[in-house]
DNA sequence: ATTCATGCAAACGGTTTGCACGCAT
DNA sequence: ATGCGTGCAAACCGTTTGCATGAAT
């Protein structure tokens, strides 16, 4: 249960000045605790009476990507990209092609991958992003319910 | 090493009309022998003297795809979506961000662990997008070559 | 002859940018 | 006081779409 003041360290480490927006989108970002898009900061802003712009919106994120405290991805098939807080442990989310949710799943799939690519291809891995795509428990029994 | 009619039937199999531009863009596809952009598409078959809108690419591929022959993928950081021949084992790429090249690797790790999710979370795997990415083994000696 | 594919140009939508103003330091 | 951050509106760029023409069946 983080305070307030968490945001601002957090700004102070990157060299960021502390703006009630910025605040405010990590905030938001800490409080959805799955991957959101800058349209959904933006609203979600809106009704919590904050002023911003959706320019900064972006231009937030994008810092905040920069200075590795947030992660963005985008997945095929939706061109808004999703962003993340880079708090909690590394995992994944499965995409239900029914009802559009995204289940978080702990652990990773890929560590003993990434040690066999360095092995095998001397390829330096940083990173990877994996998108699983499927039915959900609820969807997998009606799958044309949409 | 297919023939041209090849093309011809693998578009009748879909219920296309075998025109022209359709055989081209596959024949395109099938010589990158990895992902590549629209453009990239666009681009060679105008060096080909094939005459082509990018919009017909664009639609050629959306077609391609929505009948099981052809795949999209896009990359965070990258707003351009790559497609691919879907005739080809399933594999994934490495990312080098030094050079952009990408990398092609046979196998997937993902098997297990698609089993995993299923039994685990009961969700219905359909698919899953990987993209590793890092240096390659040229650029991890010179990581500020560029 | 009919239906489907194509080319063109304009629209679209998410994201980025230039510029003037405002606020944190 | 200074420099970084913000808002606004316009630009951007990959992609999509409407419509009239053209080609495959």
């Amino acid at each position: 249960m983080p305070c307030e003041g968490h945001y601002k360290d957090l700004l102070k480490g990157g060299n960021l000045k502390n703006t009630r927006q910025r605040a405010s989108i990590l905030k938001a970002l800490e409080n959805a605790g799955q991957p959101i898009t800058a349209e959904d900061i933006y609203l979600l802003l809106k009704d919590d009476k904050v002023s911003i712009s959706l320019s900064t919106v972006y231009r937030v994120l994008d810092t905040l990507v920069e200075k590795g405290l947030a992660l963005k991805n985008t997945m095929t098939d939706n061109p808004k990209a999703f962003y993340e807080l880079k708090n909690h442990e590394h995992r994944h989310h499965l995409l239900c092609v029914g009802c559009h949710k995204m289940l978080p799943v702990d652990g990773c799939p890929l560590k003993d991958y990434e040690k066999l690519l360095e092995e095998k291809f001397g390829f330096s891995v940083k990173g990877h992003k994996l998108e699983v795509f499927g039915y959900c428990e609820g969807c997998r029994e009606k799958p044309h319910s949409t």
